[in-house]
DNA sequence: CATCCGTGGGA
DNA sequence: TTCCCAAGGAT
């Protein structure tokens, strides 16, 4: 049987030293409880995003957005618009339809139980624990992949994931008690985060280091231990810079569903497979170059082309707002792009 | 249960 | 260069 008292009052005394400074949270054992709002909104934003990417845009959402009828309240276009960048764009439409639920259905007032999170757009097993948890004190199991390793370390879980996580789920249950729940989901978080680290872990600094099971095996970075990965195919395709000569460039919407959904984007041809086709508008139409991008199942070569001319369906934007507003593959292929400040003749050669 | 869905930083 | 993957959710 593994020290369960020992392992916990050990995490929370770590947690209470090296506690992680974030805007979203509230000093461990302050018996303050942070802005459900702002909760949810650091635990949405940080799905499989990184603390530094997060920030800035957590920062910019809670300055416009003071709270979540404020956010219900904005326009989808202008949402979308400042999720640009931080990717996976379902999260950004699952995000506003949670704000309008919450501000219409609920008053403006978040649930404080997992089970009333839960039935949120957007907010899965995980955010609805976090959000429980950290805001509300809820004693709920928070299992996100920083919890998975550290279990799996902890007591040298040899089924691979994905398989592995209903057990690393009950494993981590059994450490969860009524005493500090917020700060002990962030505490294990933590410690996955810099100190159980999924590379080159830091056992000589691991306050649970005296009852982790993959320790003793001398390699604990070999866990979890994971199935293969299925190899990303490469696509290939166009992307069309068209320009009105004043400044402009013609974006469209991309459907709401499926890659990129609901942002704008430049006008692109399909991507498939196959060798890139022509560009189907009749334009003096001249080739820059090619850019690489890297989506989650797929690389992705897209050749990029300019001309002036008029694309069906397309809205005119001013250039510099435009990249603003743009997910990052097409930000990439506007600035391999010469603007119309900075004429360039010819185009890259790739090789 | 498998697949789809971004991005950027680090080794 | 290439590969890994980070505070997941929806379908």
């Amino acid at each position: 049987m593994p020290p369960v008292a020992e392992i916990r009052s050990a995490l929370l005394a770590w947690y209470d030293r090296h506690a992680r400074v974030l805007p979203w949270r509230s000093p461990p054992g302050s018996g303050e409880r942070p802005d459900p709002y702002r909760v949810w909104l650091s635990e949405v934003m940080l799905q499989q995003t990184t603390v530094p990417h997060a920030t800035p845009y957590f920062l910019e959402f809670t300055r416009r957005w003071p709270t979540v009828v404020d956010l219900a309240a904005a326009p989808d276009e202008t949402l979308m618009a400042a999720w640009a960048g931080l990717g996976y764009y379902a999260r950004a439409r699952n995000l506003l339809a949670c704000a309008r639920a919450v501000a219409v259905d609920h008053g403006g007032v978040f649930p404080d139980t997992e089970a009333g999170l839960r039935g949120l757009p957007g907010v899965g097993p995980y955010t609805a624990a976090a959000v429980a948890a950290i805001a509300f004190d809820r004693p709920a199991n928070v299992v996100d992949g920083n919890v998975e390793r550290v279990m799996a370390r902890l007591f040298a879980v040899e089924t691979p994931l994905p398989a592995a996580k209903p057990e690393l789920t009950r494993l981590a249950a059994t450490l969860v008690a009524d005493r500090r729940p917020g700060d002990w989901a962030q505490a294990l978080m933590d410690l996955g985060a810099t100190v159980c680290r999924p590379k080159s872990p830091l056992c000589e600094r691991c306050p649970v280091a005296f009852a982790c099971a993959a320790l003793t095996t001398g390699a604990p970075d070999a866990y979890p231990r994971r199935s293969q990965k299925a190899d990303r195919p490469r696509r290939r395709g166009f992307a069309y810079v068209l320009r009105d000569g004043r400044g402009r460039v013609a974006l469209v919407r991309r459907p709401e569903k499926g890659l990129l959904g609901g942002m704008r984007g430049l006008p692109t041809s399909d991507w498939s497979d196959a060798p890139a086709p022509a560009p189907p508008v009749a334009a003096d139409w001249c080739e820059l170059g090619e850019i690489e991008h890297v989506f989650t199942h797929f690389h992705l070569t897209l050749r990029v082309a300019t001309a002036e001319g008029d694309w069906p369906d397309a809205v005119w934007v001013d250039e510099v707002e435009a990249a603003q507003a743009l997910p990052s593959v097409f930000r990439k292929a506007l600035a391999l792009s010469p603007g119309p400040r900075a004429p360039r003749r010819g185009g890259r050669r790739s090789t």
